[in-house]
DNA sequence: TTACTTTTGTTGTCATAACAATAATTGTTT
DNA sequence: AAACAATTATTGTTATGACAACAAAAGTAA
């Protein structure tokens, strides 16, 4: 990495392509299989999944969203009957998000879909070269949340 | 990669909290420094600072963004005053776009700050490792553009 | 030339991100 | 208890992405 144009390459590696064209096919699969999701939704029921009826804060911190986006995609999802918000009544400041049954039934086909994705995007891959992929993510998260 | 799990561990590290953490921090050190981009406005710029007066349809390519982004974040960039658009005279479907004495002057500064960024989160990771984090990417691309 | 196709850019719609400001509630300190 | 601080969720604003639909111009084939 020694000069301005490997850097900026290497920014594009992080946020431009291929992210981008992950999330492309990912959307197109939902698509392609009835599923009326977005990616951010998604991160969204994932969480819930492993725990459902956690707080809006909860969900942020783990989706690694803002409360404000948190906020608006809670009010997608329960227009399109994913899950519902209830009082939290411990903590009056707090609601607790739950799954509805469409909520709980689309886990399986969705998980399906997001794997199937992966897989054909590492398709050809050493597991040794995404160990290091992870690596070397999870130390740039270190780098960055000083900040 | 065997269990869903990790699956998807892996779509978070593509598309999650790595290039948002990365995002998030080099908007604040624009922010900081007094420069008034976005990180796509500036992936434009860096197209323009290549090669000045080209057309929509080619920073679309170059930026990996559709000609509707593109048209609006050239409209913006047209209100800030740091490019221009000019009507082709060979072709007239098409504009060229150039950038203005302050699309131009800001060039150092912000590369600078790219630079400096890239360098913050990449820091203590060696140069093997990052060499593979393009590999498999380049991998990755391959696999999800035949799509 | 005429008809068809492709290319280039724009507009409309919807969902989201980032950020600032705010309201309601809870926690803490004196 | 009262004042202050922190937490939780919401709303407003601006910028963007993805996609569909469209218009204008250029290219191509009959």
């Amino acid at each position: 990495m020694q000069s301005i144009l490997e850097y900026q390459d290497f920014y594009n590696l992080l946020t431009g392509r291929t992210p981008q064209a992950f999330n492309r096919v990912l959307n197109k699969n939902f698509r392609q299989n009835g599923v009326e999701l977005t990616k951010e939704q998604w991160s969204i029921l994932a969480v819930l999944w492993e725990n459902d009826g956690c707080s809006q804060q909860y969900l942020a911190d783990k989706s690694f969203r803002d409360r404000p986006s948190v906020t608006r995609l809670i009010d997608n999802m329960e227009k399109d009957g994913l899950v519902k918000r209830k009082p939290d009544v411990n903590d009056r400041r707090s609601n607790l998000i739950f799954l509805t049954k469409k909520g709980k039934q689309i886990q399986e086909k969705v998980m399906n879909l997001v794997n199937a994705t992966v897989e054909e995007s590492i398709k050809g891959i050493s597991v040794e070269n995404i160990l290091t992929v992870k690596e070397v993510f999870h130390k740039i998260n270190q780098n960055l949340e000083v900040k």
